[in-house]
DNA sequence: CTATCTAACGTTATATCATAACAGTCAACA
DNA sequence: TGTTGACTGTTATGATATAACGTTAGATAG
């Protein structure tokens, strides 16, 4: 059921358990500690909250968040936080939901693609590196260099599917 | 160098020739015909008005336009043509840009995936059934029935890939 | 131990993107 | 010819994101 490994490609929707989360959150803290970024108190934060969350959560859903807790009450704060936590492989940007959401596996590198259920909002993280790869090769046959893919999925969860509309 | 064939993966980026622009309006306005959906002045225009962009434009940009040549002046106007034609597939809708782009080929069903110039904003329609065959599988394997996929690839375009930074 | 520097944090203000809700128009048609 | 429904337009507002600037606090050089 809980299989990070890389070649898996997509894993278990579930992500919210506390030992799922203390374990991310020390890999990123070691990862963090490796590249010499520092995962000061509100980025820390930030991502226990994108953890703790079920699905992705919204830069201002984090804001109230943080905000309760005594850090800044204006977008910026998280804004600055999520973006650092995205720049360093800590969590992932989900376009279609203008939201974040924590990376499953911040250890290691990986492309990301990511299954967004139609009715409940969940994400699931996947590993994307082979399609990563056969799209830089297909890329690259028309001249196009190309650096980095958003891949997004919409459709039914596995909860959802089963029951009726 | 104009090859929109379905198994041809990314095809070349210039699409903004008056015998293109041509070429794909007379497609749209045919399968709509054919699908009974009613292509308005507004609407054609609107698809005239991406056809004629060199890259994809916002919605506030096209609104600019329409409001210019005496359509509505207020957002909604552009949302109502923009949404509807990405609902009908004579346009795609580029994620990370907040942005609109008139499809290439609109005679055809199709999944598409796009390469975006991180340098000069182009952005260049592929098509990607392949792809998104591939994940149709491998979501299926983890119980998620997908539906559709956002495919957006950023990089160099090989225009820009010759200069210097 | 200070002076200086800089990354990070916080704020105010504003920009940008998108939709809800409702009114007028007009062609299709009972 | 009255009703209906799709379309277009408006006003008003909501949601997302960033620019710009002052403050804080840890690091480092003198
Ligand atoms: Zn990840
Ligand atoms: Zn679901
Ligand atoms: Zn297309
Ligand atoms: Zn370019």
């Amino acid at each position: 059921m809980t299989d990070h490994s890389p070649q898996s490609g997509f894993c278990c929707t579930d992500h919210s358990g506390a030992a799922h989360t203390a374990a991310i959150l020390a890999q990123a803290e070691t990862r963090a500690r490796e590249s010499g970024v520092r995962l000061t108190p509100v980025r820390r934060r930030t991502l226990e909250i994108l953890l703790e969350a079920h699905g992705a959560l919204g830069a201002y859903e984090v804001l109230e968040r943080l905000s309760a807790e005594g850090y800044g009450t204006q977008p910026p704060v998280a804004y600055r936080a999520l973006n650092f936590l995205v720049e360093n492989g800590f969590a992932h940007r989900i376009q279609r939901l203008n939201a974040f959401t924590a990376c499953v596996h911040p250890a290691r590198d990986h492309r990301a693609a990511f299954l967004i259920c139609d009715r409940c909002n969940s994400v699931t993280e996947g590993c994307a590196d082979s399609f990563s790869q056969a799209m830089i090769e297909a890329a690259s046959a028309v001249g196009f260099q190309l650096e980095r893919s958003t891949i997004e999925a919409v459709g039914l969860c596995s909860a959802c599917a089963g029951k009726p509309a």
